[in-house]
DNA sequence: TTTCAACACTACCACGTTTTCGTAAAGCAA
DNA sequence: TTGCTTTACGAAAACGTGGTAGTGTTGAAA
């Protein structure tokens, strides 16, 4: 088992200076050919790779972004994962991830554990919990320590930093739009709770879609899902309780749980209910039927929000000094993907 | 926009060493109790937090475990990272996630990157083509240099080092035996290529329960499929060319994808063909009908690698040298979960 | 008065690297 | 010989931390 070697041990064997070393290494020409040959060629034989610690410490950057997401078994975030991964590799970043697991205890703590140092900037998208409370000054801390934060998909309006987002209103317009368009009048939605900065905004577009199209819109139609694990029985309730012809679903989970429901009860999906989903996953693709979904690249996502870190680290560089601070909002455009719930 | 605060700072504000502020910290009690508390007093109201990476540096450990794995957007590889995650962060630890995209090269590239003092320790599934190809040289040397490594899933004999797998063999076993005890004889086999470890594993479950109850073991029964993406036509001319009342599907792509191709050939799942798949994800959990699986937890895999991964980095402190190395594979145990897919 | 211990703190080193500055030796012109 | 430049290298600081060893002062016991 040989350890790493270090430049000291280079120095010492070959009985010259560790800055000779150093210096031959990155083909200085302040060191004669002949040493500077002799070292690289010792370098390469025993592998010599500088130390990342070390180097991280003298240059004061780790070459290495964080991510904390909510959760990491999700399709969408995931897929930002992916996206994230693609673009830091290639500028050589290494990607450190978190999960907070929808709590803000771990999103802070998360988030205090790699500010020291740890890492260069951070990708995150907020937990539910953190966006129940409002409570951001972790947030703001780091950003305050001069760490630039780009926030994806849930984000907020109390920070001021660079955000990647889609258009969750507009896009809930063109889905229920497109209910509407195919004689669909009576349009239910399925809904989380309203502290979820998305799944407010895609009812706000749900709502702006019928009134523009002269429909009435009814409470009775909304359910707001708190608990994923017993939407089940919520979903069931509405089925029974109320008649409509038409579904938007601010997630697959709940779409797919809802065709499931209809099917039992004998209704015929996109016939006697059509269905259609925010989000598109690996659920839609392959349910029966599939679902008619708003995509919402998050592999896009991921890496407009690693090029946006990346930029702002790699700019720093130069002006080192506070830059002008001017946040971008970047909008992820969406698209309908028509599929066999919808007709 | 303050800076993180360091102790030399702190030292020079409050016109004491440096020593001395590092010791206050730690409440040594070589520190008198006026300055030890002027000093917390004023490392707390600046926020102050020992910078990891200069603990990093001196105490030759960074607190972070690297993982490996071939995709990230992937049901199993995601439950495991959750495992690892969560075990991880009891232990104070940071995760390290790089993607090989199941090429070998960008395995290669990720662990150099990450072996060079980022963590200290890897958690690893192979990539195809490292399976592939067979070449784990930079694995060894990784190994040589005194990085532990835990294999998971995807692994060699070739390697020596802790590793957690399922039985995939016994699983397969237990799977197409259930499918014989509900009468089926014409099993089906739809895996992938035979370098991927554990698609071979499985092959041969499926080959030992068909012998071990007189059933003829037929080549023609078995498609071993490359690409996921045309995995589609494949099974499709499958299910024209033969006729078989069951299929075991070494995932859940490939059952979901086969149970699409009966139903539209007029097939009824499971009356005409019975479909168990291996892996238990989302898609067998919504999918119509849902579908009968091996359970593979990914996350008591992922939790049990991590487990044995910090285990192996605290024992190390202690001896320091030479620990004699009884490497472990941990087996995981995995059941059946029926569902309507099979009766 | 001397000696010793307790106290309160500072100096220094190591971790591995890069970089700035310094300097000895050699070469060369005057 | 003197003065200057060039070549080839070394010393040391810096990044931030923490531990060991050391130092100087004070007060009290011998």
């Amino acid at each position: 088992m040989k350890r790493k070697i270090t430049l000291k041990q280079i120095a010492k064997e070959l009985d010259v200076s560790i800055s000779t070393v150093s210096k031959s290494l990155r083909n200085s020409l302040e060191i004669g050919e002949e040493t500077r040959l002799k070292v690289q060629a010792f370098a390469k034989f025993y592998n010599y790779k500088p130390n990342n610690i070390a180097l991280s410490l003298k240059n004061r950057k780790t070459k290495s972004i964080g991510i904390i997401i909510p959760e990491i078994v999700h399709y969408f975030f995931s897929t930002v994962i992916n996206g994230v991964e693609q673009v830091a590799n290639e500028y050589g970043y290494s990607v450190v991830i978190c999960v907070s697991d929808d709590s803000f205890d771990k999103e802070v703590l998360n988030m205090e554990m790699l500010a020291n140092g740890s890492i260069d900037g951070f990708i995150m998208s907020l937990s539910k919990e953190t966006q129940f409370k409002g409570d951001f000054h972790h947030i703001t801390e780091v950003i305050n320590q001069g760490m630039p934060v780009v926030m994806f998909d849930r984000v907020t309006n109390d920070i001021l930093c660079d955000k990647v987002i889609i258009d969750d209103k507009a896009a809930a317009y063109e889905a229920v739009q497109s209910l509407i368009d195919n004689g669909r009048r009576k349009i239910a939605l399925v809904t989380t709770v309203d502290y979820v900065s998305v799944g407010k905004l895609r009812t706000d577009g749900y709502e702006k879609a019928l009134l523009d199209n002269g429909i009435a819109f009814s409470e009775d139609l909304i359910i707001k899902i708190e608990d994923v694990d017993t939407c089940e029985i919520t979903i069931s309730e509405l089925l029974h309780a109320r008649a409509f012809d038409a579904v938007f679903a601010v997630n697959e989970l709940f779409a797919v749980t809802i065709i499931k429901t209809a099917n039992k009860m004998g209704l015929k999906v996109p016939e006697d209910l059509a269905v259609i989903a925010f989000t598109d996953g690996i659920i839609s693709k392959y349910s029966t039927p599939t679902i008619t979904t708003v995509s919402q690249s998050g592999e896009k996502m991921g890496s407009k929000a690693a090029k946006m870190l990346i930029e702002r680290l790699e700019a720093e560089e130069d002006d080192d000094e506070e830059h002008t601070e001017n946040y971008t909002t970047e909008v992820i455009e969406t698209h309908l993907i028509k599929r066999e719930s919808t007709d």
